[in-house]
DNA sequence: AACACCCTCACGTAAAAGGGTGATTTTGCT
DNA sequence: AGCAAAATCACCCTTTTACGTGAGGGTGTT
């Protein structure tokens, strides 16, 4: 018998999940909650096996909230539920302490193997997480280090200023804006700044 | 009685949705579809009252099936669903024919609420949806509308390539592809490169 | 001390972009 | 048919980039 419990701010989903897994009859629901306050209290003086829990919540990310669970809780077993558009957050909520990982376009077998697999103490992924984990893993570990000045250099390109107009800004010379900007290009493999602005904003180094 | 058809490629939503709507007594539920596609056959011989429609479907995007509904059935009302973060398609949407808007976050009296209002042949926009509406309404309505070749050109530009390149990938003058690229600037009120590519992706240009 | 970065500056050339203006042909719509 | 918008091309000139190469000073690590 595992008991699960529903962390997420969409009440339909919370619905949706509750409505099948109530058929299962090795499963039972501990509760739910539709934001990350409510559930650290709720697990104050309850208990359940395993957290289904949205990455994306109202008043915390999931990210931390597990972190939370997982140094309270050691035993509960977490499995991360986010949209298509929010691979990115795998590797970062499994180095977190989730045990699984599913999208919410999951069908129902998914998410009773989901279940049935962290129990056993394994991790699951689904099918299309799993593509979009090894797809993003390659991408973001070959990501190079800006310096801080390369970094700002590039937020100030991004916003459209020239050379000249940073260089007044940062108080430095022109020829050291082109020098970092060449290191830009050579860093990010791009050559000129359309596709600069593009690695920048599809690498997340602005804002 | 009112007949309730759901459009999504989540499950959950859909059996969230279905779970609670059967309880209703005045609402029965036509049936569901994960895909566009799926969607247009069943309607092809079969009716309802209602379409919830997911804005972000695998197969179409939500505002050209809305569209294709309406054109065909337009004795059908639409409540387009989305999440948080896909506000800027309200508009187009509404534009495309859709009676109401609510948010998967949305409750469950809410859901009820927006069905009814649309039956009584009025509009409905979620607490949160309106707030949104109303934010992005003034981005979204100065947004210039740019040519076929204008956002071929932007593309390309904004995949990296010189005026030069694109010229001979189009077949025409590089004084031509100069000529777009300053009539995009104008149109997005930018004045170089960095900035055209922010706005492109930024307004949904590109792609 | 040696090494690896980072930040800074400089010079030079060629290519590309930025800005203005005008003009012709195609296309779409009424 | 007739107008408007779109798409095409051209020429001008200035500014900005792109790219290579070199170099000095600072910092932190081993």
């Amino acid at each position: 018998m595992t008991s699960v419990y529903i962390v997420d701010d969409h009440e339909l989903i919370i619905e949706g999940i509750t409505s099948f897994l109530q058929k299962e009859k090795n499963i039972t629901m501990a509760g739910y909650a539709t934001t990350a306050l409510a559930c650290i209290n709720f697990f104050k003086c309850n208990i359940a096996d395993v957290i289904l829990m949205d990455i994306n919540l109202p008043d915390m990310n999931g990210m931390d909230l597990c972190k939370i669970i997982k140094t309270n809780y050691p035993g509960i077993n977490v499995i991360a539920l986010s949209t298509l558009n929010q691979g990115s957050y795998i590797t970062q909520i499994i180095e977190n302490g989730a045990s699984g990982y599913l999208l919410k376009n999951a069908d129902k077998k998914e998410i009773l193997e989901a279940i049935a697999t962290v129990q056993k103490g394994k991790t699951f992924f689904s099918f299309e997480a799993g593509k979009i984990y090894t797809a993003t893993k390659e991408k973001r570990t070959g990501l190079p280090v800006l310096s801080k000045r390369e970094k700002e250099i590039l937020k100030l390109i991004a916003e459209g200023l020239t050379n000249i107009e940073i260089s007044k800004q940062l108080f430095i010379s022109i020829d050291t804006v082109d020098t970092h900007r060449k290191n830009l290009y050579t860093k990010l493999k791009v050559n000129n700044t359309a596709q600069l602005i593009r690695s920048g904003i599809e690498n997340n180094y602005l804002e």
